[in-house]
DNA sequence: TAAGTAACTAACAAAAATGTAAGTATGCCA
DNA sequence: TGGCATACTTACATTTTTGTTAGTTACTTA
């Protein structure tokens, strides 16, 4: 496991990279939310309702530069825009599932209840 | 996805409560290398030589507290303490492993290069 | 006698992530 | 004419995570 750089960032692992690409507090919840259907900022907005604005806005933005979803503005008063996943976006899915029911094991394990 | 509480913190679903328990920059690193072995704090310093003494000791103070290593020291002068990976620990490897492919994967679709 | 060793801990500093409040554009509707 | 709606951005504050430096214990070896 060789350290590497990307980005003037450096890296001492795969999980460490594949972390600085869709980790955070709201990359999972949004590619997890795409990943059947194109969303509205506002109804990510009321999905994600923990998230501001501005933590919404910068998640999805880095998710559009490197590539896991892209953006589609419709030039419409008040203004229209929709999130829709890519094939690299798709390919996450696996393991956001995985972790997903990983933790809820894990919860399982804790003791902590969830109806 | 309800959010739930446990001790004194919020989760909005279960992959923040995986990561709060296995993530960071060292857990993992540290969890990997004990599933097939005892290691001593020293070796687990040269291995993981990014980390300072204060994290390598933080990392390891809170997977013991969440269950998933032991620590067992040795009466000897200078100290011996070893860390075994527990049941729980053993768990995570499969994750851990997955997260770790799919890291790979992602290098390689953005074109970095792993030796 | 002095330095070396393992496995730490404490105090403090810096960096990164997240949160909060306010402001922007454009046109529609009352 | 004023307020409302959507999808943001900017500036700033706070919190969390990570890093740095120095010190501790107690025995062994030079």
């Amino acid at each position: 496991m060789p350290d590497f750089v990307k980005d003037n960032h450096q890296f001492h692992n795969p999980v460490e990279f594949a972390i600085s690409k869709i980790g955070g507090t709201y990359k999972m919840p949004i590619l997890w939310r795409l990943k059947d259907k194109k969303w509205r900022f506002s109804e990510l907005q009321r999905s994600i309702s923990h998230a501001s604005d501005r933590m919404l806005s910068k998640a999805l933005k880095e998710l559009i530069e490197d590539g896991f979803i892209t953006k589609e503005i419709f030039p419409e008063v008040p203004p229209r825009v929709e999130y829709n996943i890519t094939e690299r976006g798709i390919k996450s899915i696996a393991i956001i599932d995985a972790l997903r029911n990983y933790g809820l094991d894990l919860m399982k394990d804790f003791g902590i209840e969830n109806h």
